[in-house]
Parts: structure tokens; C-alpha cells; sequence
DNA sequence: TTCTTATCTGTTAGCGATATCATAAGGATA
DNA sequence: TATCCTTATGATATCGCTAACAGATAAGAA
């Protein structure tokens, strides 16, 4: 302090940098001065309570509360190199969705993660653009719903060497991870027993196949059941709706105009089948007697109509939660050693009244 | 080891700090090498590309597609004190702030916004440690759902001064800001409607109440409402339901049980709603002759069902588009200056079948 | 008592961007 | 041609935290 000349001479060579206001931010620094420790005392006793004294500790967390400290997620994932986020991308924000996304929220919370959710409106476009985005936060690893990406995606993806799991479906060859049951078995089972039922004239009233793997293997699932036992299946008895129940009533008008004679039709989506059901009753045709219709999802209304509606059982919340519990498990040990890559949670075919 | 002293010597002076691996993560300054030119011509480049030269952007566009580079949102965000994400916290994760939700991206998106999302499961601590989280993560701003809060979530956003939105519901006093429609108006509207009918037994089903200011409204509106028609609505009259189909059904029959000459239920949800209303069917009670019913929400279901259900509407994605608007607005702006704390975007009695 | 060994705490150098200031390069004006 | 602007580019100091190492302190062994 008392080295005149010198003193002048580092100011004129160091001209204080004003930068940005910097807020009434309180940083870890002020806490650890006002503590009477160090940064890394303070850092430690966030982080890891065991590693500091209990003295050290007390001391930490009452400076925190007299200042009203929150940490900087944000520093500390530029320093650790982990943002403890995990990025999910789902094609629509319902209550399907919102069934597996509880799923990967009660393992990912406790487990101290948070989640980032994206929604793509079944657009792969979307999805690569939330691809990006999240890569570019640095989440330590991302859920997505099907197998069928851009190039794009999987390329990035593989690069970066970010830990995935694929949900809602399976296939032989995961970009990294899968976890799900499979869709084209699903449909052909429930095909199977309309067929065993009797029905022979089966319409078919599926999602938009586009940029949906799901969607597709419904599909090909009743297209295979149909051919093996010789019924007819051609594109007339198939319509592709979005998933809300007016599109479900829709598409039943559609079937029976140019099939008057079916005897079932198979949704891809209790959604669908729901809207086919009741436009089904207001058009005075007995369900199942004239004829029966199946759905697939179980959604909480399934259950609740009249007649009870016929569907496939899948494991909702399951994939959520086992998806989750696949990434955490690789990102919390430090060996590269994981589990199963796919992983087939199966389904179940529930027989109510509608069929 | 049998290495001369000399290297030893180097070591001791140079302690080489290997830090973590690094991963080959591509930097910032990796694509400026690459591109011959510095790291502020491709920080500018990538912001703002406007601001160099189309030569240099050329080059640094080509560096960035050779090198795979992605940018890390974390260094940029600490840097900017910026992070260009909002909050949202929702109380469920259902097809209603679904569309909420959607509202809110499709403003955020185009204006360079990523949203995280949050699901309290109708709780409020669990509230409080979402927003800790959130503002760990030093989100830009915050989306909350009603007006009711902990004092903890109060004090951290009013001290962190962090622009908060609040959804779905009107208060006087918001925190900072709040748009939607007055819970407690649109119930005693639809309640005035049932008396206007001549309905004079009108049962009430509604959502838990605990931590749930729009359900509490409700709740009000159609009491007061009953009350100045000097019609009973004592607690017999009032059960209070999770928000599920089948809840609706054994709400009906609680109602029912207790009070048999009741002659419309007035749900506070369409899921209960639809869930009374089968019932109903079921048990051969009409609709509307022996009972009317009624919900709130215009979900997609209640104009498929048969016979379609009275209900309010309310405005979903227009509350999610106008709060992010709201949000955006002030953070892309300099000015201080923003408009009405309080935007009342209405609702709407629609009248259909059921009633 | 002295030397190890184990446990705590502190110091320092990044993490990968951006803000700020300084400098260079053109263009217009005189 | 010289001078003043404007515009484009570069150098460097942070942003707030943690990893890695170093030093200090306590406890146990000889």
C-alpha cells in the first residue's frame, strides 16, 4: 500500500475494468467472507456436508441464511462439467405423456436431477432443433420417445457421446439404450383376438404414421395379423387420424361409408376409439353387437365408459421411471458397465365390454 | 522411476495440472483457430451475424461444420448473466396445460427461449423446491400457476427481482404480474345459469381445495352464488374429487346417496364431469332431464360425448401465449416500463346438451 | 518427544463463453 | 494527401464455481 510511485504506475497499466452491474447477486465469495472461510469450505459444505466439521458446517449454513445465498447452477456445472439435467423430448404434452414423464420425474428428483422436457409435436424436424438445443445446455443425458430420428440427431447424438435411452418401442438396434414394449406385437395381438372373436371385416383407425414410429408399428402389427389369416386389409380400411376424439368419430364415418358391412374396427389410440364409440351410439349401432371396437393405451377413460372399452395395457409410467433409472445409474457409477441395451416391458391386452 | 534429476527438477517447477479430461469437447476457441480468426469474431458470427464481415462469416461457418462444434449455453449464460430460459410450473402435466403450455413455446421459441418445466402435483412445497431449483439454474424468468404460494417462493423471487408471470386464475395483488380469467366469476356464471334453468337442488363436485387457489374459487363462486339464490349448497351438497373420470362417477354416487332429489351436479372439471354424467347413464338417470350437469375446462372430450356437456371455456393456450408474451416482452426490452399487472382474458358459458 | 499418516482447509488455475476496451481498416470530407 | 468518422476485428479480464494440489492440523506409532 505505501510504494508510492509503484502504486501509480500497476493503476495506469491496469485500468479498472468496469463490467457489468453484477447485480445485488450474492456469490459463494460472500458467503465464505461472511462465514470466515474459504470458497471451497463453502462448496464443500453444500455439496458434501460429511467433508467439513461440523463447526465449519454451522457456521456456513447460517452465513447462507443471512444472506440469502442461491448457488449458481450454472457456474458450478461449467466447473464440475455436469449440469445434473436430464432432457426428455416427447411428441405431445397429454396425459399419456404426463404418465411417463411422472415416471422419469420420480426417479430423476430424488436422485438430484431436474428435467427438461421438449415437445415436438410429432415433427423430427422439432425434434433436432431441441436436440440441439438441449446439447447445447449440456444435459447429461436425454429420454426420447421411438427410434426414428434424423440423421442429424443420431449423428450428433454419437459425437457427443451423451448417454440416451429410447422409450415407447423397441428395436434390435438402439442408438444407445430402449426401453419400452413392442407396438407392432401389441397391435397384431389385439388383431389377433378381434380375429378370434369372429370378427372378420376389421377397420383399421390408426395415428398419422408420419414421423412416428409407434404409429407405423401399429399399423404394420394389424397389417400382418390381417394378411396371415386371409381377411382383407387393403388401404380403404384404413383411416390415419390425429389423435382427439372428434378425429375418432371422423374416421368411424369414414370406415362405415365405405365399408357399411365392417364388424370391428381397431384404434390405434383410445382416443380414436373413443370417438368412433360414441359416434357408434348416436348413429344407433350397437357396440359390440353390431360392432366391436378395441383401442390401445388404457387411457383413464377406458374404463369409464359404457360400454367399457377393449384396449392394450402399456407400461406408461413404467418407461418413465426405468428409463430414468437406466441414465441415472450410468451417470451416478463411474464404470461404463450398463445393463441390458433393450429392455421389454411388455403390455397386456384388457378385454372389457366393447368387444 | 530412474529418471535423471533434471526432469525432476522441471517437475517440481512446473507442476503440470492436468485437470479433468476435457472430453473432446470442441471449444469456442478450437472453431477460431480452425477459422483464423479470433474468439470474439465467432461469439459474434454465432449471435449476431450481422456484425462481421460475410467473409469471416463464411469461415467461421465453415470451421464450425468441419469441427462439429456445438455451442455450451452454460459458459455463454454465466458470461451474459443471461440464460434464455423460462420457467413454467404447472400443477399437472394433463392435455389442459398441455395447451397452456403450448402457448407458452410457441411465443418462446421464435423469440430464441428454451421453457423447463415444473409439476407440482398440486403441491406447494414441492412448488418451493422447483422454483429453488429454477433459480439455482438462474432461469430469466418465471411462469407460475395461480397466486397462491409459500412465503419462501414470495421472498426468493421478490429479492432475486426475477419477472414472474402468474397463470390460470385473477387476483388484485399478483406478485408481479398475472393473466387468466376469474375462477370465482366463471363458477357463479355457471351457477347462476343452473338456478336460471330452474334447477334449485344443484350439487357441487369438485378438486381438492388444499393449495389450489382456481379450485378454492370455484368452490366460492358457485357458494355465494347458491347462497344470494338462497338455494342450500351445505357441505352435504359439496364433495371434492382428484381430477380422474372414474373420481367423477363416485362422486356422483356420493352425491346421489346423499341427497337423491338433487337435480344437477355443477362439476368443476369436465373430467368429473363426464365421469358423473356416465354414471348417470348408467344407472338410468337422464341427462338433462332428471339431472343436469355441468363442467368447467371445454376439455376435447366434452363435445364428443353424447349428450354433449355444458361447460365453461376457458382460455388455455391463449393464458400460456399471453404470459410468455408478457415475459418476453419485458426481458427484450430495456425499458422497465411494462404493461397491465393484471390481464383478465375472459371465459365463456357454453351451453350444450347437458344441461 | 519425533516421525508418520490421515483428515481438514486453503490456494490457484481453469471451465468456455461474453463485455469491454483498444486497435486496425476503410470511406468520406476538406 | 491529411483528418475525422464509422465499422470490423482483436486482446483480455471477468462470470461464479469446482478440481487438483498444497499446506496445516490432529492423531497415532515408535
Amino acid at each position: 500500500m505505501g510504494i508510492s510511485d509503484g502504486d501509480d504506475a500497476e493503476k495506469a497499466e491496469a485500468p479498472i475494468r468496469q463490467r457489468r452491474r453484477a447485480g445485488e447477486q450474492v456469490r459463494m465469495t460472500d458467503v465464505a467472507a461472511r462465514a470466515g472461510v474459504s470458497v471451497m469450505s463453502v462448496s464443500r459444505a453444500i455439496r458434501d456436508p460429511e467433508r467439513v466439521s461440523p463447526k465449519i458446517r454451522a457456521r456456513v449454513e447460517k452465513a447462507m441464511r443471512e444472506t440469502g445465498y442461491v448457488p449458481n447452477a450454472l457456474a458450478s456445472s461449467l466447473a464440475s462439467q455436469r449440469t445434473r439435467i436430464i432432457a426428455a423430448i416427447v411428441p405431445f404434452i397429454n396425459a399419456s405423456f404426463g404418465d411417463t414423464i411422472r415416471g422419469i420425474t420420480d426417479v430423476l428428483h430424488p436422485s438430484g436431477y431436474e428435467l427438461l422436457i421438449g415437445e415436438t409435436g410429432h415433427s423430427m424436424q422439432v425434434e433436432e432443433r431441441l436436440t440441439d438445443a438441449f446439447l447445447s445446455h449440456r444435459v447429461d443425458g436425454l429420454l426420447l420417445t421411438g427410434h426414428s430420428h434424423t440423421q442429424g440427431v443420431r449423428e450428433r447424438l454419437q459425437n457427443l457421446k451423451v448417454p440416451v435411452v429410447e422409450t415407447w418401442n423397441l428395436t434390435e438396434r438402439p442408438m444407445d439404450q430402449i426401453v419400452g414394449f413392442s407396438n407392432y406385437e401389441a397391435a397384431r395381438a389385439m388383431t389377433r383376438y378381434l380375429i378370434g372373436q369372429g370378427r372378420r371385416h376389421i377397420g383399421y383407425l390408426g395415428g398419422i404414421t408420419k414421423d412416428n414410429d409407434r404409429a407405423t408399428d401399429r399399423e404394420r402389427g394389424y397389417i400382418d395379423e390381417m394378411t396371415v389369416a386371409d381377411l382383407p386389409c387393403d388401404r380403404s380400411l384404413r383411416s390415419y387420424r390425429k389423435l382427439e376424439f372428434r378425429h375418432g368419430g371422423e374416421g368411424c364415418e369414414e370406415l362405415l361409408e365405405r365399408h357399411p358391412d365392417i364388424d370391428a374396427i381397431f384404434a390405434a389410440s383410445d382416443m380414436l376409439a373413443v370417438g368412433a364409440l360414441f359416434r357408434c351410439i348416436k348413429r344407433g349401432i350397437a357396440v359390440p353387437d353390431d360392432i366391436a371396437i378395441a383401442g390401445f393405451d388404457d387411457s383413464d377413460i377406458s374404463s369409464a365408459i359404457h360400454p367399457a372399452l377393449t384396449t392394450v395395457r402399456v407400461p406408461r409410467y413404467e418407461m418413465g421411471s426405468r428409463a430414468a433409472q437406466m441414465l441415472v445409474q450410468r451417470l451416478d457409477t463411474d464404470e461404463e458397465t450398463y445393463g441390458q441395451k433393450v429392455v421389454d416391458l411388455g403390455f397386456e391386452i384388457l378385454i372389457r365390454d366393447s368387444t
